[in-house]
DNA sequence: CCGGATCCAACGAGATACTG
DNA sequence: CAGTATCTCGTTGGATCCGG
């Protein structure tokens, strides 16, 4: 491992980072598309934090925006494919993190 | 996936996120043990920023710190096998990374 | 030599009000 | 319905000075 490396992780640290992140990627991995709906599954969340994060995924192809032109607010959203590619990765948080905390209680 | 899996990976986010956690990992795995060498490795860190780095990690179990009963100022710091643990993680998150740079830089 | 304490700056998060 | 703009605030990161 070297200094380059080390920055490789920090991007992708970066990407899963944040308070919100995680929560938005679990509405879309269950299906969830339109905004409303996104918001209101998410407790806590305000518009104006959901409106933020879709936009830096989509500019991290996270996220695609699918607007209907000819409904002009009909929008859906949606996980990319490229995103898919983090679930391993999200795995094994979820596995490290649950060990993590019987060993913080002790 | 459900919340509680979610509030897992987000502990282990915690533990690896910040600007100086994987640069100090790196020090201390590169087998750098005394306190003065670890901050001249790690290019800009400041040894209040370092200080606090290595508090934190030793109250999550991921750094030892060592000293010397003998000689009071003789200090040593390596990295637990708990840390180790991280490495598979560490590993795929610089794998994504490198491919995420490619995937944003087009 | 190995830090702690204190104070300041930068950034992310949130509340609120407004728009097409 | 689906957002955006702005402002405030708390947290994290950093500089500097002090001490065992």
């Amino acid at each position: 491992m070297d200094e380059k490396e080390i920055r490789y992780a920090q991007d992708a640290l970066y990407v899963l980072s944040g308070k919100w992140r995680m929560p938005v990627i679990l509405a879309l991995h269950n299906g969830l598309r339109r905004y409303r709906e996104i918001a209101q599954s998410i407790p806590g969340i305000t518009f104006s934090m959901l409106s933020k994060e879709l936009q830096i995924m989509e500019l991290n192809n996270l996220v695609l925006r699918m607007e209907d032109p000819d409904f002009p607010k009909h929008v859906e959203y949606k996980l990319t494919e490229y995103c898919e590619s983090l679930y391993p990765i999200v795995e094994s948080l979820v596995n490290w993190g649950r060990e993590h905390r019987k060993v913080i209680s002790t």
